[in-house]
DNA sequence: GATAACTTGTTAGCCGGCTAATATACGATA
DNA sequence: TATCGTATATTAGCCGGCTAACAAGTTATC
């Protein structure tokens, strides 16, 4: 069920993000970029809670599509900082129209208490499955 | 948020099933099948509301572990039907020990009422992505 | 009966997730 | 200084999802 729910909200985006030419994973990472641009990819992968060859294959498709660059970090030879190209950054707001256009569908469709209720449902079922074997 | 919690759940029903050297989408083949032996590709693809080439994938994996056969059907040459072998039924018991044991962790971390509302509120929410584009 | 439309399955190829193994680079410590 | 441990990224390879394109069989329709 929850599986369900998660591949057609996925579905969903994937169709919704292909009006700006992106696919579902990569506006993630580019929200991460937007609020704070030359991050290094292991906390990336932190803040989108994916491990870091998730995010690696994820920037490849960056690179590909030209939103992105990699720069090693002056001081430490072994991370790499990634920043957005001038096409990446130009992405934003079509973007972010895109996306308030998905969150009212969403919104129109459960109330505020029913959001609210849900996110702390989620978040009691997340910590169940993920405190089975490792503490977050 | 969704996606993590699908994510933390698949995660560790993967490592549940390892035990009986099956992976986490296998068992919802198998369910159906020790459910009703015999059924359809196509028939299973909409039980578990995956396309056709994403169950022809899973079930060349049970094949290969030789848990499941496929036979034409005799009176439609499209068709093939989908059998567990003995290998395959063999396996329901062990395998829904181990669901029983995550299923009580679940009912453990969640009160009756609140599955009810999750389920309920899942349920609105697959609607309203489902049916973005497409009727369900 | 021939052709068109639909059904079923397969192949190829992509995305997003994972683990395991490897290469480097940095840091700490003997 | 040499070594051992840790941190970061990469590669390879698997699973589970998808679409697009195709092959082949069945059915319907003319």
């Amino acid at each position: 069920m929850l599986s369900r729910v998660t591949t057609a909200f996925r579905n969903s985006l994937e169709r919704n993000m292909s009006a700006v030419g992106l696919h579902s994973g990569q506006v993630f990472i580019l929200f991460e970029l937007w609020k704070k641009d030359g991050q290094r990819q292991v906390d990336l992968a932190a803040r989108l809670a994916v491990t870091t060859p998730t995010i690696n294959k994820m920037l490849l498709g960056l690179i590909d599509a030209g939103l992105v660059d990699r720069m090693k970090l002056e001081n430490d030879n072994r991370a790499t900082r990634i920043f957005l190209t001038e096409a990446g950054a130009s992405l934003k707001e079509p973007v972010e129209t895109q996306w308030h256009e998905l969150e009212e569908n969403t919104v129109a469709g459960l109330t505020e208490a029913e959001r609210l209720i849900i996110f702390e449902l989620l978040t009691k079922m997340k910590n169940l499955y993920a405190g089975e074997s490792d503490e977050d």
